[in-house]
DNA sequence: TATACATATACCCATAAAGGAATATGATAA
DNA sequence: TTATCATATTCCTTTATGGGTATATGTATA
């Protein structure tokens, strides 16, 4: 029940909302993040911190950075962000934040892109 | 998108995600909420005005009561509920609440029920 | 080793939210 | 009309929450 009314509250902030959304579609690290949303870093690394609390997301080092990921057995949670993907286009922040998702690599200056 | 995170954080407290999960089941007036959920009369009544003030339940008066029901059009709150009463007996509380609903005639020492 | 960069944390403040107790409102029945 | 019952609302207090700024930690690179 707690496990429950908890994960309704982390996607009860729209910051986390939107981060949730973004690692949806794939894993990002802390910067890429920030800067997508256009969040300070503080704020996106705290909010993690609770999702990872939660045991929503995992995190793992590659080289400087830190990616994070949605724990994808978590199936409430997956099934809402389904939910929610499907209907993207009823909200333009979310189709915003996707659009500079897609874009990501021109606008983050390089920040934190590895190359393979 | 406000409508979206409020939405969660209406889900997020454990009294109102009680009601909303009998509800979901069938229209039921304040009373009867109250005492299947043991919860007093005005918290009742405060969360479902705020139900009531996103939309997600409406109200009819029946006789000396009040009885309230989800608004159904709300398809992401309905897809949510169904999930949740589809893993009910992940959740002791909820499984208890709605053996509570089935009795409700005989705990609820007849109030608010209306013979027809 | 020293520096820069990525991320995490601590501290502080303002605001929101939940709940209890008391009371108001509104409908029914005597 | 008065009393009773069902429901709504007000007031108050306590606690939780989010966010900003500054700083700490940890990693890579010169």
């Amino acid at each position: 029940m707690n496990q429950l009314t908890s994960i309704f509250k982390l996607l009860s902030d729209e910051t986390r909302l939107r981060m949730m959304v973004l690692l949806f579609q794939e894993e990002l690290c802390v910067c890429e993040l920030s800067g997508i949303l256009e969040v300070p870093q503080p704020r996106v690394s705290k909010n993690l911190a609770k999702l990872r609390d939660l045991n929503l997301v995992e995190d793992e080092r590659k080289e400087k950075f830190v990616f994070y990921k949605l724990k994808e057995e978590n199936q409430l949670l997956m099934e809402t962000l389904k939910g929610i993907s499907e209907k993207l286009d009823h909200y333009p922040q979310l189709v915003q934040d996707r659009k500079r998702l897609a874009y990501k690599e021109e606008i983050l200056n390089k920040c934190c892109i590895i190359c393979d």
